[in-house]
DNA sequence: CAAGTGTCCATTGTTGACAATCTGCAATTT
DNA sequence: AAATTGCAGATTGTCAACAATGGACACTTG
């Protein structure tokens, strides 16, 4: 856990909370947001708001409507589920194989502390927990790519699979994974680290 | 070209046109928008701009940041273009796919007007105009799928593309390529169709 | 009774004023 | 001369008031 998150903006606090609460289901696909709930609850204007829903609208997890507001957006269908799956993995593997050679020493420590976190949700069985570690863990790797334009590629789509986190029987089975491909990364096995990534994503 | 546009709202309007003007390249990559430059040319205030600002980041053509303003996107580097061919033409042929056996004689008839326009911006070489019905050709097939959301998994992909849009150099072999999808389709060659589709997206 | 019309209310859209922040440059310090 | 500080202007961030829109429901109308 973090325990402390710096943001530098007033909306950038509020989409992290909403952002949280659509994540665990807490609001659900097809829930209304209303402006001015919102702004009283967070004691702020309507504006921040409205900032906060552009940004969670861009990772897709909020559909705006003209003169309507938003609404949490709907799970991809099962039909464009895999299709989904297949684009991020498309985009994670080409991110790994593109920086494999140039991962640093310090890139590897801040994702072995993200495992630990990884670890410490899987044996609470803390599954929102789980979910905003998978989420940084995989949001890390991205982001040491040079190129910072794939992370706002990739956000979207990894959103919309994180929409109904709940392919596991074994909770525990997502911490191997994840170990599985730093295991491969520690030791230089490129192969085997992306083998290890795509078997993380489905 | 479409001779009446309509708009909702006040924000998509100026979207549109500003993004004419960056797939144009009148506006170049790292140019600075200015809110309050734009709500004197529009006439309006800065509520409008900075939507209009959100819509177009979530297309990828702008790029914002916090107590600095926006800016437009860089294209993608050379390293991660061919990634970005590849999600398209992934979304696209899994559309095309999925949706091939419930095309209507309606989708046709609209796709058949789309290709007489880029076959008259090809003949008068008129580039943006290509690009233009280019976008709206490949829009109306991914919105023609059940999966509305589809589309916002699309957009800011094909956007990265038609940001810089000069692969050709005989401007007619836009017209061809697309000619030949929609030849396909006419037949029913489902595979030939998208093969046609997949040779025009690179 | 069905279809259309009008009114009201909740909600979003727009505006202009004011506050906070950033940038560049000049003055100051070491 | 190099680095730092302090201003001033430009620009974005926030706010609260007012306008416009959409949906629900009662009412008319044929």
């Amino acid at each position: 856990m973090t325990a402390f998150e710096i943001y530098r903006t007033l909306p950038e606090q509020i989409a992290a909370r909403l952002q949280r609460e659509v994540l665990s289901s807490k609001l659900k696909p097809g829930d209304p947001l209303r402006e001015t709930d919102l702004s009283e609850r967070f004691g702020v204007s309507r504006g921040p708001i409205r900032e906060a829903f552009r940004q969670l609208t861009q990772q897709g997890l909020l559909v705006l409507e003209p003169n309507k507001g938003v609404r949490v957006a709907q799970n991809p269908s099962v039909e464009v589920r895999p299709l989904v799956v297949q684009l991020r993995r498309k985009i994670e593997t080409f991110v790994l194989d593109s920086i494999f050679d140039r991962i640093t020493a310090d890139d590897l420590a801040v994702w072995d502390d993200i495992l630990a976190d990884i670890k410490a949700a899987c044996e609470s069985n803390d599954v929102d927990a789980l979910t905003e570690h998978d989420l940084r863990f995989h949001q890390a790797i991205i982001q040491s790519h040079d190129d910072k334009d794939l992370f706002t590629l990739w956000q979207p789509i990894m959103m919309r699979m994180l929409m109904h986190y709940n392919r596991l029987d074994d909770i525990m089975e997502s911490y191997r994974e994840h170990k599985r491909i730093l295991d491969a990364i520690h030791s230089g096995q490129k192969a085997e680290a992306i083998r290890a990534l795509e078997a993380n994503i489905q």
